[in-house]
DNA sequence: CTGAAAGCGCTTACAG
DNA sequence: CTGAAAGCGCTTACAG
């Protein structure tokens, strides 16, 4: 075989299957140019020296990397995880490399990703959690790529986004509440802009209905379980007990539930509960968990179509998709 | 500024500061050999032209693609996330790209993955996730690669390991089971070859001490929530019921808790329930969930740690690290 | 310390 | 349909 050390290069195929390197090259990434017994040589010739393309040089020559960058916060935080799946999924087949890169919900950490995912000439750069530095963004906007904002809809979007409206999953929820008959609603609001939305859309049709003033509590993200154990605690405090607590994700749902439990309240009676994410563990939970559903999936199948119609030429077309999303009314409100 | 359309080059830089790219380069990789005056004009280029590098051409001159890629089968399959972050971390601070691969443990699936791996000239390759096919397994040992197989310790590196014996995992339940005087345990053993493994030690401890036959129920991979009820029910309609259930995961455990304490059964008393994982859900719940706790952190350091002795050109080394794991004794067993 | 020049392994007009 | 050749944007001995 070929030696271990340095791999077999284009021209060592065309050298065995006696044609051009161009040849070869036109074997790899247009085969319906050749005739069929030249197709059929380099093939050969190809299988024969187990012959690997260097990426790296037809990136450089063709002016395409076939690279497409994701960003998320944390692969822990599940929420995006149907997403990302359904994406990744979709990039492999149309042959491109999806780079996941990691920004712990951190601007600074984010930009530095962004460099890199520029230096290694990414076609597109796909946003999950939201970013929120103003420079950052002027940046996107001026460089040569394809930027999708994802499980949002910035009112300014980089260039176009793939989500839903946060601000209407507030107003939902508060009126979902209202029409329950609730009356003392209790805000955990995760410190991000998108939840931020969220708390205001609430608050505006709550009060609009003249509901009484609610009381709130925001979080550092990530949520943890060991946060929902501290507003439970916080909450057995307040000398006026929320009847309804709405939290930001489906994990500080889950932990207030189980602290509730164990404390001898009784879901939803005592105390009912909202989450976000419609995670696997709000259906499994006993009582079940009454959350938000987003089409996690969809979002990245959209996000992957909107690359294809740009590939296909398509520039002009909406900024934004809105996905919508469900409240899942189940047990636990 | 630059054209947006074609971005600045390191000619661009060089014409500027009126050196050569030689030097421009070197700036970029090796500022310590230019002097401090050279440096100056130089960083003063880059910064108002904006230069960002192209690093596919950086890559093809100088045959390092400062990739790593690591493979993993699920990102929802949290157990590797400590591991993933940990290393992500590391190797970004060591200015390498970590590319993230999705294998939904599908070897064929994998082949592909790491054809595309090897073609974009990745340095190293870290895997979580088993790999079983022992052809791609041939070929990785061929190619010119670091590979670290992580969280598993197999007999046939293929290239070095960091990871723990599953089979002692086994081995440890098996003894603590009858220390604790279970009689009737039951094992759900994922379909996987690690799983296996820790059900041969389980299997064979428990068999020298001279414990009853061991019931088994064999499940697909990955595994969810709705297959914990499916156990459960299955559990029920058993003659002979089991006093402890020994799952796969902590999701499994988590699911079975939940519907065992909605049926009306007191956890451990009328049955006793272990997990794999030690996820944050598992210290969360009520009753806490005893568990098998890995540093999944310091195997993803560990994997670093080796890469830099690699890169350092410490290649004679042990080809396998054991990191060890702890039975986390909670309420639930 | 700095520069001229060759070369990394591909792709793609261009010509035939 | 096929090939010769230029070029993609860098790095790195080599020489000075």
């Amino acid at each position: 075989m070929n030696d271990i050390r340095s791999r077999a290069t284009l021209e060592d195929v065309a050298a065995l299957a006696k044609v051009s390197t161009a040849t070869v090259s036109r074997f790899l990434n247009n085969p319906g140019a050749l005739t069929a017994s030249t197709a059929e040589r380099v093939r050969e010739a190809v299988e024969a020296i187990d012959y690997v393309p260097n990426l790296l040089a037809g990136g450089l020559a063709s002016k395409r990397s076939r690279i497409i960058a994701t960003l998320v916060p944390s692969i822990a935080e599940s929420i995006f995880n149907d997403t990302i799946e359904a994406m990744v999924g979709a990039l492999t087949e149309d042959g491109y490399m999806p780079l996941l890169g990691l920004t712990k919900s951190n601007d600074a950490h984010m930009g530095e990703l962004i460099d890199t995912i520029l230096a290694r000439q990414a076609e597109a750069l796909i946003l999950t959690g939201q970013l929120t530095d103003v420079f950052t963004r002027e940046r996107l906007r001026r460089v040569q790529i394809t930027v999708i904002e994802t499980w949002g809809l910035p009112d300014d979007p980089i260039d176009v986004a793939v989500g839903f409206s946060h601000r209407a999953v507030g107003e939902e929820i508060a009126r979902f509440i209202l029409d329950r008959g609730y009356r003392r609603p209790f805000l955990v609001v995760p410190d991000s802009q998108r939840s931020g939305l969220r708390r205001s859309g609430f608050v505006d049709v709550w009060n609009a209905a003249g509901g009484a003033k609610v009381t709130e509590l925001s979080m550092p993200v990530p949520s943890c379980f060991s946060q929902g154990r501290l507003v439970f605690r916080r909450m057995l405090e307040m000398q006026r007990r929320p009847d309804v607590v709405i939290c930001g994700s489906d994990m500080l749902a889950q932990a207030i539930m189980i602290e509730a439990s164990a404390a001898g309240l009784r879901i939803p009676d005592d105390l009912a509960v909202i989450g976000f994410g419609n995670l696997a563990v709000a259906a499994a939970m006993r009582p079940t968990m009454t959350t938000i559903d987003v089409d996690g999936t969809r979002i990245g199948r959209e996000a992957v179509a909107l690359l294809r119609r740009r590939a296909a030429g398509n520039e002009s077309e909406s900024r934004s998709i809105d996905v919508g999303f469900r409240i899942i009314a189940r047990e636990s409100a």
